[in-house]
DNA sequence: TCTGGGGTCCTAGGACCC
DNA sequence: TCTGGGGTCCTAGGACCC
């Protein structure tokens, strides 16, 4: 069993009620008031309460309506300035990445430090001075926001540490003490532990860190599964050996939307997929990347949530195909009753615009077709089914799918071009479709029926 | 005026391959 | 020959986090 540091070298940094800090900030009057950030519409929740707004019961993800009947007349309540809140996290972890140059972001205000890899005493002493000075010069930089720092041999402790003395807190926790400080706390508290895991806990009796150290493994497991079971028993241990990671890839994207009151009309369900499509896709070419998983998410008008999926045989990155396949798979869902939300994702990301990802021998076959200038393949639509919602075909130097809508969109993949994000041609002029009927053999329409 | 929006990880079943 | 695996991919849903 991986075991711990024998040294607190895991800093955690947790930004206080973040947006509002900044907010307090940036309008003096605000300060020492009650602020709610979030949505401010009839279906908004609260991104972050101020300390004052939580004095009153405001809290994180609650309804803002609730948050309105909770707190007191004259509490500001505001949608949120997002480019500030980006622009004042990047000074703090510009602070932080001057102690270590293992820093792992995990949110706009929140972070991990490995603090061994920087040259620092981890004595208690020393870090309780360094977590002090960190704390002012994160006050300094910013103009005014704080935030709560734990230090401790892993993350978890780390984050605990963070947690259990906010706000403007500071707690180190030495090697060695882990599970002094661990036992007492709810099982609540640990980082994993929700509403859902905490009930089936507290339904056989353990309430504290200290009840679940006394469970066996196979009880766990038996409790709430494999990765999660064994996971708590060895927090319960103060066993964490999760590093660090710095610059994590991004594994899916996605854009989702809440309507003020629940669609029904097919027409504006389909321009909203667009909509979501192209706020995808222009992240997905941002970042240059691309997916060959589609999610639809859907949420009706009773808070059922269900998602349809559809992985294509080439990574997309087009608004075009995203938005096309998302349509298709609406179609498959009953939407009587109205829509309160629709989501529009990709994932299965692969970064292609590095030619040297690929190590040579698995480098993807490159189909040896003579005249192909890569820069300006030509469409090779060679076969379409007007009958077929979306069908696509192995066309050997690329793939052609079209959309059943009356409109083809052909994509192929250069042949000297890796498979990536392959080109799309949406075919208005009817002569580049071929008249003939498609000579559909073989693999038709492998992934898009259900 | 119940319940946002962006993610990650896990599970489980079926298909398919070896 | 029969039966039984394991591994991977895909889909759908759920728990959790900020």
């Amino acid at each position: 069993m991986q075991g711990m540091r024998s040294e607190a070298g895991v800093l955690h940094l947790d930004l206080d009620a973040f947006f509002a800090a900044v907010e307090q900030r940036d309008k003096p009057s605000l300060r020492g008031k009650p602020v709610v950030v979030g949505g401010t519409g009839g279906r908004g929740v609260v991104s972050t309460a101020s300390y004052e707004a939580r004095a009153y019961g405001a809290r994180s993800a609650m309804s803002t309506a609730e948050a309105r009947r909770r707190c007191p007349p004259g509490t500001a309540f505001l949608g949120g300035r997002f480019a500030a809140y980006s622009v004042t996290s990047r000074v703090v972890m510009d602070l932080l990445r001057e102690l270590s140059p293992l820093v792992e972001q995990v949110s706009v205000d929140e972070a991990y430090v490995d603090l061994a890899a920087g040259d620092h005493d981890l004595s208690t002493d020393g870090l309780t001075a360094l977590a002090r000075d960190l704390k002012e010069r994160i006050h300094t930089a910013t103009g005014g926001v704080r935030g709560s720092v734990g230090i401790g041999s892993s993350k978890t402790m780390a984050k605990i540490g963070s947690e259990l003395d906010k706000p403007d807190g500071l707690l180190v926790v030495p090697a060695g003490s882990e599970t002094d400080v661990l036992h007492p706390l709810p099982v609540r508290s640990l980082p994993g532990v929700g509403p859902a895991t905490g009930d089936r806990l507290s339904a056989v009796g353990v309430r504290t860190v200290g009840d679940l150290h006394e469970r066996s493994l196979t009880d766990l497991v038996a409790l709430v599964g494999q990765a999660h079971g064994s996971g708590l028993f060895r927090l319960a241990r103060a066993l964490d050996d999760r590093p660090v990671v710095p610059d994590r890839e991004a594994k899916s994207v996605s854009a989702e939307r809440t309507y003020a009151t629940d669609l029904t009309d097919l027409g504006r369900l389909q321009s909203e997929i667009r909509w979501l499509a192209d706020r995808v896709v222009a992240r997905l070419q941002k970042e240059g990347t691309a997916g060959r998983t589609v999610t639809l998410k859907f949420r009706r008008y009773d808070f059922t949530t269900l998602t349809r999926s559809q992985t294509l045989p080439q990574p997309v990155d087009d608004a075009r195909t995203v938005s096309d396949v998302a349509t298709r798979l609406l179609a498959g869902i009953d939407r009587t009753g109205g829509v309160r939300l629709l989501g529009v994702g990709v994932s299965g990301l692969a970064t292609y615009v590095q030619g040297d990802l690929f190590a040579p021998d698995e480098a993807p076959v490159v189909l040896d077709t003579e005249d192909d200038d890569p820069e300006t393949p030509e469409p090779q639509s060679r076969s379409w089914h007007p009958g077929q919602d979306v069908a696509h075909a192995d066309m050997g130097a690329g793939w052609v799918w079209g959309s059943g809508l009356g409109r083809v969109t052909v994509r192929f993949e250069g042949p000297l071009t890796p498979p990536g994000p392959v080109r799309t041609y949406a075919v208005d002029d009817p002569a580049l479709v071929p008249a003939e009927p498609p000579d559909w053999r073989g693999t038709e329409d492998q992934n898009s029926r259900s």
